[in-house]
DNA sequence: CAAGTAAACGGAACGCGCTCCGCTTAGGGG
DNA sequence: CCCCTAAGCGGAGCGCGTTCCGTTTACTTG
């Protein structure tokens, strides 16, 4: 039931023990024929054994070294998420540090949205019902927004605000305005810098 | 996959074409049967056929009755949500009507929070990864939050707003709230009312 | 009350995610 | 260079959600 450590693509540090060369070999197949399959079908018509065949691997292999079908979407968004990531820390502004947290709120939102919006099916299935949890960017995006808010918005609890914009961009309620509710994603846009700059307007009394 | 209506325990009303007697009577046993088992054992640990077996029910009959796992819990849930919702229309304020919005807004979140605290694991099972979508009693509350938005806080998309509010309450996200963030019911309570009032803080210029 | 028919029934069967376990092999120590 | 062992491997197997389809049955019509 996926409870040990999960080995990541990490480096060796000296600290962990150092991964065999067939085990890399391997993960690097499975990355290549899921991220194949994937482009060719869409992530919901590729089963785990079409990638475990597609890479010449057996089941097992793959799941020793994803965990599960969601540890795997998380794999192959890895890279995609990763170049975020590095624009949010160490970008040029208004993504990146250098302009108020107000604007960096925004953008934060158009960008993310941008990424959701070529890479929703990915990340539904990269993140199953019970486990919004550990492992993904989310943290990350979590602390950063909280970090801004404090900036933006001292007035309110800044780590459950980041929580809550962070709600609504979540791939399954990004679909459900897209697609179950039909709003454009101009729409969804101007709704999150309104909703920001709402939050973000000159700090008032304290309650 | 799902597609015809979906009987719904719908009144005759002339123009449906009335439910045969077995197919009430059997419908009446599953969730009779369902709501026992998810009682003793929480409902992760029931699977469909333990339901049709305990309702002595083919599964072909569960599966037409309900459409799927999420369709069943949908049901179950179906009488402790009526019961909120009634009071959001129609009860005594601070949930129903007679009191300021912002007020309503704040009632609104603490009384679904109790719900979504007693009834997490239902809730999350009734709604799978891809489909927030048509059923539940999603759009009521969507529809709830933007009337009293716009009355409280008419400076920005009051129905972006609401699923924005709403997106912080869906059960997997309080699920991570609460035991992936480790934080306590109140502080999602008081997050929450810090929010919608900060929202709600006099209507400022209009951008 | 008999016959016709659409609706409902039940459960075998399917697909898929995930696990388990006996076999293989990489890679370090002697 | 060989041996030993832990890490890795593969794929049969399991549980469960869901579907399919041949059979049964409640209601309607005459």
């Amino acid at each position: 039931m996926m409870e040990a450590v999960l080995e990541l693509p990490q480096f060796d540090d000296g600290q962990t023990p150092h991964e065999r060369a067939d085990a890399a070999r391997n993960r690097l197949r499975i990355l290549e024929a899921a991220t194949e399959l994937v482009e060719a079908h869409g992530i919901e018509h590729v089963s785990m054994d079409d990638v475990a065949r597609a890479a010449c691997v057996g089941t097992g292999t793959l799941y020793r070294r994803f965990g599960d079908r969601a540890g795997l979407a998380l794999a192959l968004l890895d890279q995609h998420t990763r170049e975020f990531q590095d624009a949010l820390i160490a970008g040029p502004p208004p993504l990146g540090p250098g302009v108020p947290a107000a604007e960096r709120l925004r953008a934060f939102g158009e960008g993310y949205l941008d990424l959701v919006e070529r890479l929703v099916e990915l990340l539904v299935v990269a993140e199953p019902p019970g486990r919004v949890v550990d492992g993904g960017p989310y943290p990350l995006y979590a602390t950063h927004l909280a970090l801004l808010l404090r900036e933006a918005a001292p007035h309110v609890d800044s780590e459950f605000v980041a929580q809550a914009l962070l709600a609504m961009l979540r791939p399954a309620q990004h679909l459900y305005a897209r697609r179950g509710l039909g709003w454009s994603l101009e729409r969804v846009r101007s709704g999150w810098c309104d909703l920001v700059d709402s939050l973000s307007d000159g700090p008032r009394a304290a309650r």
